[in-house]
DNA sequence: CGTGGACTTGGAATAATTCTAATTCGCTAT
DNA sequence: ATAGCGAATTAGAATTATTCCAAGTCCACG
């Protein structure tokens, strides 16, 4: 739960930071992100857009996200061959991602492991960022709560 | 270096394994991924093959390289956007993407690591692999040996 | 208030991959 | 050997995700 909740006025900053304006669109298609941290497609995202500015177009919901992964208030990611999906959660994570309902995870990484795995890269080598993708099945525990044997602590 | 080197038989058996035939056109695939490790696109396997097998369709590229992901001859990667990527390396490595160049290194990951990573996720996720990769730009040792100080030796 | 640059829009264009339907191939069992 | 059968290949059409483009808007600034 950290860095998740930007102030408009942060939000409005990190665009100016870029050399950007502040819209009502990208306010709205970040507003929508917010909302429902579920990973969504820029065709998902769209629809949620639409239904609170109808006359906003796909190329311009392209443009926002493009814009916020840009000025760094979003993360995209890919997994295999599928479209992109767009993530406003900002502290290190890596993701998981449920092969058999399409669902995506975030993992949150602590410290130590970023530092570890960066550790493996030889001389000459500069990486400005890391990503992270777990696939497998994965039972979540916020919709299905492990029967008997509560509070699940994470392992680790 | 380990693993990457399939005997025709070894190669045979995987495919087997997976209720698959063997056909020259998987071999021909094959032996273009190993021959060069440079984690080409399905279009260029395309053009490479066709030197050897000038009949051979782009939809039989696809298929191929399908199958032998499948049963576990070859790794499929996916750098943001861009089309997929394949990689006959099956020893357990992260790949590091120049965002300069649009080359793409592997990098070797010790087990440690490894089990490091797989260590953060919390009780319910069962991964079934994990793909680490790593952005930003590289000064390719290979191509450009460090001036007077050789063996420039990986770190870690 | 007029100019310029950034932004939005809809539609056309492109790129990567998948689908389809028609062969062809190669075992396996007669 | 050979008929039969499922898997594999092929070419091309179709689909999907994304980018491009040209025209029009909206501000911010002088």
């Amino acid at each position: 739960m950290a860095a998740i909740t930007e102030t408009p006025e942060a939000f409005a900053q990190k665009l100016a930071d870029s050399g950007r304006r502040n819209t009502p669109q990208r306010e709205v298609v970040y507003g929508v992100l917010m909302k429902r941290q579920d990973h969504p497609t820029a065709d998902e995202v769209f629809v949620r857009v639409k239904q609170e500015m109808p006359t906003i177009s796909l190329a311009t919901v392209y443009n926002c996200l493009e814009a916020l992964v840009q000025c760094k208030l979003v993360r995209a990611v890919n997994f295999e061959r599928g479209p992109t999906r767009y993530c406003p959660n900002l502290s290190p994570h890596a993701h998981f991602h449920d092969e058999a309902t399409g669902a995506t995870y975030d993992i949150d990484l602590p410290e130590g492991v970023l530092s570890q795995v960066n550790a493996v890269l030889p001389a000459g080598y500069d990486a400005k960022s890391v990503e992270i993708i777990f696939r497998g099945s994965a039972k979540d525990l916020r919709s299905e709560p492990v029967a008997g044997r509560s509070s699940a602590a994470p392992k680790r």
